[in-house]
DNA sequence: GATAAAGCATGACCGCTGGTCAGAAATAAG
DNA sequence: CTTATTTCTGACCAGCGGTCATGCTTTATC
């Protein structure tokens, strides 16, 4: 008899709701402050239930971790596929567009992800959660390595290059400025007279230089 | 009478006691795992003592900040001295130098100016101890556009770059590496069989080329 | 339909933490 | 020595994440 899967897709069901409760108040209110009561509250399910989905607070945070790099990589994704055939350069290019995309679009998704850097490196093997958003960040890492080794097969990156490490310094890179700009956006838009936009778009060109062969 | 100068002094001194003691064991066992009972147990102060130095935890945070970010200032100035008359772009790659150098020498402050990076903007105009952090960051920040600016005027740095998103994306672009080799370094060696010092030395190299007159 | 078994939900409860405050102790002033 | 002031103390508190004995609902068996 069917009771069994029937049981299971209604689990998944309350988990997927509990996740989406908990994005609601986590990103309305700050994910800091919201207690497991509020939770409680807001899902009109007892304490206990909850820890019968997620084994704590930080399991909340992962999976929403999830989520938030799912759309990532789809945003990467898509960025590919929309320029089927650019060269390598156009490639990288279109990936660090949908990177900074991701993270104007979607902020607390984005937040979420800073959260979860650390985390999600200490629980790998150990939490479910956390290997599946690891997974996805390793396939958008993966694209961008593809990019590259494509952009020097066709000329458009110079080929002295060591495509891991200059993966990782782009990653890095666009990561970090992110991070800052989030943080210090306004600070440095009152002292430098400069938008993030500006500084964003000084970074892609900045980006270009850096891959073009000489 | 010198009476409250002398208990002035005593106070100071019994607040970088509070801090020697409070870095000790924060850096040893992690601090966040470290509770105000246990440093009350280490200094050999009651609980109330520590809050009539310091008013919480977070005050800790910064005030230890303070002194990473003091000592990360100090390095890259003295970068600066020892190359007086070197141009502007080995000026900029001497302070990259000299931050990724405080970063793998001094770890745990590293980890604390990591720690308190949010904190410290958003107590800005209300901790002192933020406010001098802030100081030093900006001091920082300031001689990397100085550093450009002299090397757009020397010719070994690009013209048409502007400077303060330049500096800020340079800027963005390490704290970022730094943070992802800190945090998935070891991940990377294994899988991209690259070590971190490779992958500092291609961010250098990647960063000449964005600089460089064309 | 009655009964047993299994799984699920509950919220009172626990230990621990950062933070407080009334009173004790120490120091300075008269 | 007495008084006034400053400094220190640790028992105490509220709030948090997390647990578990208890009761309830659903499923399986006859």
């Amino acid at each position: 008899m069917g009771t069994a899967e029937r049981k299971l897709r209604e689990k998944e069901q309350r988990r997927q709701y509990i996740l989406d409760t908990a994005e609601q108040i986590f990103f309305k209110q700050g994910a800091d402050v919201v207690t497991m009561d509020d939770l409680a509250r807001a899902t009109e399910l007892s304490k206990g239930t909850l820890y019968l989905y997620f084994r704590n607070k930080e399991a909340l945070f992962l999976a929403i971790n999830v989520r938030a790099k799912k759309q990532m990589r789809e945003m990467m994704e898509q960025a590919l596929i929309a320029e089927p055939k650019a060269n390598g350069l156009l490639q990288v290019q279109a990936l660090g567009r949908a990177y900074i995309a991701f993270a104007m679009e979607y902020p607390d998704y984005y937040q979420m992800t800073l959260r979860c850097f650390t985390l999600e490196t200490t629980h790998l093997d150990q939490d479910r959660y956390a290997d599946e958003a690891h997974y996805h960040g390793e396939k958008c890492f993966e694209m961008l390595m593809l990019a590259l080794q494509k952009g020097q097969a066709d000329g458009s990156i110079a080929q002295d290059l060591e495509i891991g490490p200059t993966a990782l310094v782009l990653w890095g890179q666009l990561n970090g400025l992110m991070q800052v700009l989030d943080v210090k956006g306004p600070y440095f838009q009152r002292k430098l007279k400069v938008t993030a936009d500006a500084v964003i778009a000084s970074c892609l060109e900045l980006s270009l230089r850096m891959l073009n062969p000489r």
